[in-house]
DNA sequence: ACAGCAATTGAGACAGAGTCTCAGTCTGCT
DNA sequence: AGCAGACTGAGACTCTGTCTCAATTGCTGT
C-alpha cells in the first residue's frame, strides 16, 4: 500500500515540475496500475475502473498514460499484437519478453550479456542507443508439453496472422 | 529485372501449391515490392500503385500481403510505430534494426553472437523460439552530428509519442 | 468455344485503437 | 468574487486493418 503512495508521490513530483496537477482521475489510474497490473492495455484499465465504479473517460486514460510514459514510470511496448501494451517501470527493471504464440503468456528475462553486446553493435554503427525492445516469439514449456509442435521460423508470422483473425 | 521475375515465379510456386492463382493484381504487387521497397507499409504500396495508375484495392493489398507473409517472402515487423511495417525476406537475410528516433532512418544489422545468446536464454527458460524481433531506438550518427542530444533512456518513448502526433 | 465452378476482386461497411475538439468544470491565485 | 489555466467527458473523427457480398476472372473438362 505504501508502495503505491510512493508511486503517486513520484508522479505528483513529475506533474508539479511540469506545472500540471494531480487530479482525482490521475490518482485513481496510478493506483490501479501500480496495485495489480504489470503488463496491461489501455482498454483493460478502462474496463477495470468501470467495474469498480470509478468514472474515468477513455480520453483521460490515454492522456494520463502519455504523461506516465513521459515521466518514465510506465513504458509502452509491443508484444506482437496490433495494439500497444504498457508496463510499469520500476528501478532496474529493464527486461525483454518471451511471448508464447499459442497461449499468449509472457515470460520476462534480463540478460546483461545481451545488453552489453547490443551496446557494442551500436558503437560499431556509431549509433547512440536510448532504448530497445526485444520479443522472442515461440512456444512455452507448458504448451509444448501439451503437444504443440514448434513451427518453422518462416511460419510463425502466419500464426500471428491467424491469431489476429481468431480474436474476432 | 530478372530478379523480380524470379520472385514472381517463387510466389507462383507457393500459390499453386495452395491451389491459388497468380492474378494480375498479385503480380503487380510483387513487382512493386521487390523492385524498390525494402521496408514498406501497406498504405505506401496503395499510394505508389495508384500513382502508377495500377488499380488495386486496399483489401487486395492486405490479402496479398498476408499471402506473401505466409509464403515466407515477406515479414511483418514493428518498427516502433503504431502500425505494421513489412520487409522483404531474402535468403539468410535475418537481421534486426536500429531505428533513429530523430530522422526515422533504419539501419539493419545481424549478429550471430546475439542470436546464439538468445537461443541459450530460451533453453534455460524451456522456451522453444521460432522468431524474434529486436529494435534498438536511438540517434543515428548523422543526427547526432547535427547536434541532437542523446535523450535519457526514460525519455525516448516521449519522442515516439511526439513523432506520432507529428504524422498528422 | 463454352458451361461450370472456385478463386478473386473492388466497393464500401465495419471494427478497434487511439486522438482531437469543445464546452463545461475545477482549482489556485489575487 | 473573478480570472486564468489546467482538466475532464462525450462524442466525433482518423487510421489501420478486416469482412461481406455481388460481380468478375480464369481454369478445367467437354
Amino acid at each position: 500500500m505504501q508502495t503505491i503512495d510512493r508511486e503517486i508521490t513520484r508522479f505528483q513530483g513529475f506533474l508539479e515540475q511540469q506545472g500540471l496537477k494531480l487530479t482525482t482521475e490521475r490518482k485513481s489510474l496510478v493506483r490501479e496500475i501500480f496495485a495489480t497490473h504489470y503488463h496491461f492495455e489501455a482498454d483493460e484499465l478502462l474496463f477495470k475502473l468501470k467495474e469498480k465504479s470509478i468514472k474515468i473517460s477513455r480520453a483521460t486514460i490515454y492522456r494520463t498514460l502519455e504523461l506516465l510514459v513521459k515521466s518514465g514510470m510506465v513504458r509502452r511496448v509491443h508484444l506482437g499484437e496490433d495494439h500497444y501494451h504498457y508496463e510499469r517501470v520500476t528501478k532496474n527493471s529493464h527486461h525483454d519478453h518471451l511471448v508464447c504464440t499459442t497461449c499468449g503468456s509472457v515470460i520476462e528475462f534480463h540478460d546483461s550479456f545481451l545488453e552489453a553486446r547490443q551496446r557494442e553493435i551500436c558503437e560499431r554503427k556509431k549509433f547512440t542507443p536510448t532504448f530497445h525492445n526485444l520479443q522472442i516469439l515461440g512456444i512455452c514449456d507448458a504448451c509444448r508439453q501439451k503437444g504443440q509442435l514448434p513451427d518453422s521460423p518462416d511460419r510463425v508470422q502466419m500464426i500471428q496472422l491467424d491469431r489476429n483473425s481468431l480474436r474476432k
